[in-house]
Order: structure tokens, then C-alpha cells, then sequence
DNA sequence: CATAAAACCTACAAACTAAATAGGGTAATA
DNA sequence: TATTACCCTATTTAGTTTGTAGGTTTTATG
């Protein structure tokens, strides 16, 4: 399941997407909108920030605004950002790769093949759905991959 | 990531379709073999069993052993009993469905829609894959289904 | 320059979940 | 009838997620 964090990042994302014409947008006026808790969304907006996602400006006027196009902001990116790792196991991982602890070869691993497959039918839909996708507002602006 | 109390269970199965000749295993075979915890064995073993996976036989020489054949056991099934839902959004889950607390209305979320799909890709694998395949000694004996 | 407003940073607390342990109860079988 | 091993409940331990607190730095502006 996707974590809270995760969730809240999608839904501020969301936010900036439908307001890029606004420029910087204040937290509070985020967390607000969102009914997100200031403090923690802070967080969010600063490892998007850190992930070069986001931009931000300090002081009077200041606020968080995207640097990118969301048609460029994929989900994957997201969902490995806050929520960690996308396959099932860590051997699995293209981006947390750890060896299985338990799993003697790799290469002969039924397991391991299996959640390779799932991993990439995962990653068939988010790598290839962004922002864009999210704040569509009708269906028929979806871009259907498969 | 899949549970550690998941992997055990899958490596607890594995090991009873090894040695279905055997017929009932005890705990602690398994748990020494598999090199598990008796104790924590012995529950996930217990909820196999109340989910009609296993069978199990008590007193001297009793033990657990599979009641269905490995090709009837999916991937799913064992994930959804001791992972829980394999959805990314309770909105979308089949097994474990409760309604998002943030979202307005399922229809026209185009995050629910997306989240369909990871949810689709990941059980055109998981449905379709059983513990015959987990313990299939050769690659040749896969069933690839896509 | 002074001030207010806003992002930035560090640390910690609370709540929840997963993992493991303990100890006994109950049923089957040699 | 004693042994063996499943069955059940509760508790502890550890780790993660979520949320809070307070201070620091930067910047626009009067």
C-alpha cells in the first residue's frame, strides 16, 4: 500500500500542477487546500525540493513552484521517493537493490524471476503515467499505454 | 516489500511440495531446515491451514502437508492471506476494499484508474503463477503466460 | 536598516505495525 | 497412559510511519 507521505505528495503535486500560473505557492496554502498537516508536508515539499523536483524561493512572497513540466514528473519517480522501493523483494530492485538474505543464487531463483515480472509490469504503468496524467480532467486526456 | 512472515511462508510451502512422498512434516523440520522460528512457523503454518492450504495431522508422526496440489496454489492467494491486500490503494483493492478518505468520488479519480492497472499488471502475473513454479528445479518448466 | 514572512533544518514524540516469544491447552496415537 | 505435537492467547520487542516543536536563514519591503 501506498503510505500517507506518498499520498500527500501526489495530492500537493497536483495542487502546483493546476497552479503553475500562480508561481510560488505557500505551504500553508497547500496544506490548507489538502487538508495536510503543515509541518509534515514541509517534509515533502523539501525531499521533492532535494529530488529536483520542486523548486522554492524563502522569504515574503516566497513559496514551492514545479521546475518541471508534469508531463516529464513520472509516478515512478514519485512512488520511489516517498514510499521506497517499487518491486517486492530487494533483489528485485533496480533502485534499492540489496541481496536476499535467504537466497543462495539469484540466477536460479524461481521467486526471483517471478517478481522481476512483476516488477516490470509494475513499472510498465508508472514510468509511463505522470503529473500530467493526474490532473487530467477528463478521461479521454489519458494516455493509455497498453 | 513482501513480509517476512510472506517469504517464510513461501519457503515453508516449497519445502512441503518437496516432500509431499513424506507426508506429514513436522514444525520442526521445517522451521530447522528453512532456518525459521518454530514458534512464529507454527502460526503462519496454522493459517495456511484455516485457509484450506494445508492439512495437518496431530500426536505421534503427525505433522502439516498440503492438501491441493502445488498447481492449484497461487502466488495470490499466499500473498493476500499473510502480505494482506496486494492493491496500492484500498479503492482498488478486490480483496480488501474500503473507500479512500481523500477521494471524492472513484469514477472520475484518475489516480483510482491508474492504480487499476498496477493492480491488473501485477495479478495477469501473480493469478497465473503457483507454487508448481516456485519449485520447479529448471527455467524449462516455467509457464511463461505473457 | 528594521521587520515580518516564509522556507529550511534538527530533533524528538506518539502511534502503529511487524516480528518474535512465552506458556499453556487440547487432541491424537503408539 | 504417557508422549508427541498441534492449537490458541497474550505479551514483548523492534522498527517504521506519522506528526510535532522550536529555532535558523533568507528575502521582500517600508
Amino acid at each position: 500500500m501506498l503510505s500517507k507521505k506518498t499520498k500527500y505528495a501526489f495530492h500537493a503535486l497536483s495542487y502546483l500542477a493546476e497552479n503553475q500560473e500562480k508561481g510560488a505557492v505557500l505551504i500553508q496554502e497547500i496544506a490548507f487546500s489538502k487538508n495536510i498537516s503543515h509541518k509534515f508536508l514541509e517534509n515533502i515539499l523539501l525531499e521533492l525540493k532535494k529530488a529536483g523536483i520542486l523548486g522554492s524561493k524563502k522569504g515574503k512572497g516566497g513559496g514551492y513552484y514545479l521546475i518541471k513540466k508534469p508531463e516529464e514528473i513520472t509516478l515512478a519517480k514519485i512512488i520511489r521517493l516517498l514510499n521506497g522501493p517499487i518491486a517486492w523483494l530487494p533483489c528485485v530492485s533496480l533502485n534499492y537493490y540489496e541481496k536476499c538474505s535467504d537466497c543462495p543464487d539469484e540466477a536460479t531463483c524461481n521467486m526471483h524471476l517471478i517478481m522481476c515480472q512483476v516488477r516490470d509490469q509494475t513499472l510498465a504503468v508508472v514510468e509511463n503515467k505522470t503529473l500530467a496524467d493526474l490532473t487530467a480532467k477528463n478521461t479521454d486526456k489519458q494516455t493509455f499505454k497498453y
